[in-house]
DNA sequence: ACTTTTTTTTAGTCTTGGCTAAAGTTGGTC
DNA sequence: GACCAACTTTAGCCAAGACTAAAAAAAAGT
């Protein structure tokens, strides 16, 4: 991996676990970012003083460290790559949804602007990846994505489609062999005939 | 840059180096591997080293180095991948020619068999890139191409690439320590210089 | 409030691949 | 055959990022 690789990385995790569900604060600690990135927090603690240092990241020692609004910036570029690239693997190249993950790491990488842009334009600007997740605009910002929700937290509807799915290779093929998959259209009917395990993991969108 | 990456970085080179027309032998001296990669002889000399431990490369000292059939598969993969890339960027996303080596550069080293053979197949299984190079097949031989034809039966020509060699294994290697492999360019002055008896063997296309 | 445990940081080492400077090899010239 | 120039390799050093072990700080338990 480049410099600029480990360094992307870092912020990539620090992203995302400073703005996930299960973290109250946006501080970060050490340790959950060495076992996210799957090093050892001496490794971690090193790297934090590097993205300090290039103004990305700010660190509390023994408390943690956070995103500049430079580092969010240079993040949520890589989350904008990320989740294009994924959308090429699985609406062109026809991979499945648990496939490309780890080649959209690698892909997202790949540093060229006009690439980043010219994919986005090809895949006709893209509100949401094939995991239901949004697309960051170049700007970083996002696009107003209505309604997007697991189906768990759908209160009354009448019909919904499914933007998405957050599963595992064995319940995804699960959920193939019923018929369910990008597009798929579902009744208030399925709350009930459906796993309830599966509610959490489906994103959809009311219609 | 990985170590992968690296390694991949002089496999190429020597078969870029290897296979030109500039040069007569297929041992690549380590002046023009560090000139073509943009690093200072020593560099070139560890390196051809490691490669020569992984059985890639085989190394006279202080005349060149040259890849073995193993390392000559390796290296026709980049090139595969390269020019696969290269014509998704062209064809798919409209860069224009000369944009893209750069990218594909980049692209290149993503590690991934299906992701190679998807794009393969997306593309519709071009057999030459937008520069008009031919792209290996996944096994490493070059598809035929229409107008292949024994350099023998080429009339009036200025350039033309070995597209296949039908020889035996003597012969075979006698034209490799000439530098002549699939993927040669040949100029017309090619037809007195060589061996008269290989002119029926070399498959070549003209460019 | 004082231990004890957990977490984080520092210190020091290893690996990989770059570099410069010096030594060795080759091959041509006289 | 000796010498010179060019090229290549070896020797020794630096940088980046990983690691382990030990020190330091924070948190938790009593």
């Amino acid at each position: 991996m480049s410099k600029t690789t480990h360094r992307e990385d870092h912020l990539k995790a620090l992203y995302a676990l400073g703005h996930s569900g299960a973290n109250e604060s946006e501080w970060v600690s050490t340790n959950q970012m060495a076992s996210h990135l799957g090093v050892k927090p001496p490794s971690v603690t090193a790297m934090v003083h590097v993205l300090t240092e290039l103004g990305w990241a700010e660190h509390r020692p023994y408390h943690g460290a956070r995103l500049t609004p430079a580092g969010e910036k240079l993040a949520l570029a890589l989350v904008r790559k990320h989740r294009l690239w994924e959308t090429f693997l699985v609406e062109r190249l026809g991979f499945e949804w648990d496939e490309v993950h780890d080649i959209a790491e690698q892909l997202e990488h790949v540093d060229s602007v006009a690439l980043v842009e010219r994919l986005d334009r090809y895949l006709g600007h893209p509100d949401v990846d094939p995991h239901g997740d949004p697309i960051p605009k170049a700007d970083g910002t996002f696009r107003n994505v209505e309604g997007v929700m697991p189906l768990s937290e759908l209160g009354e509807f009448e019909c919904a489609v499914v933007m998405g799915v957050k599963a595992n290779d064995q319940t995804l093929s699960a959920m193939r062999d019923r018929g369910l998959g990008l597009g798929s259209k579902l009744t208030k009917n399925d709350l009930v005939t459906l796993p309830q395990a599966w509610l959490p993991q489906l994103m959809v969108k009311t219609s």
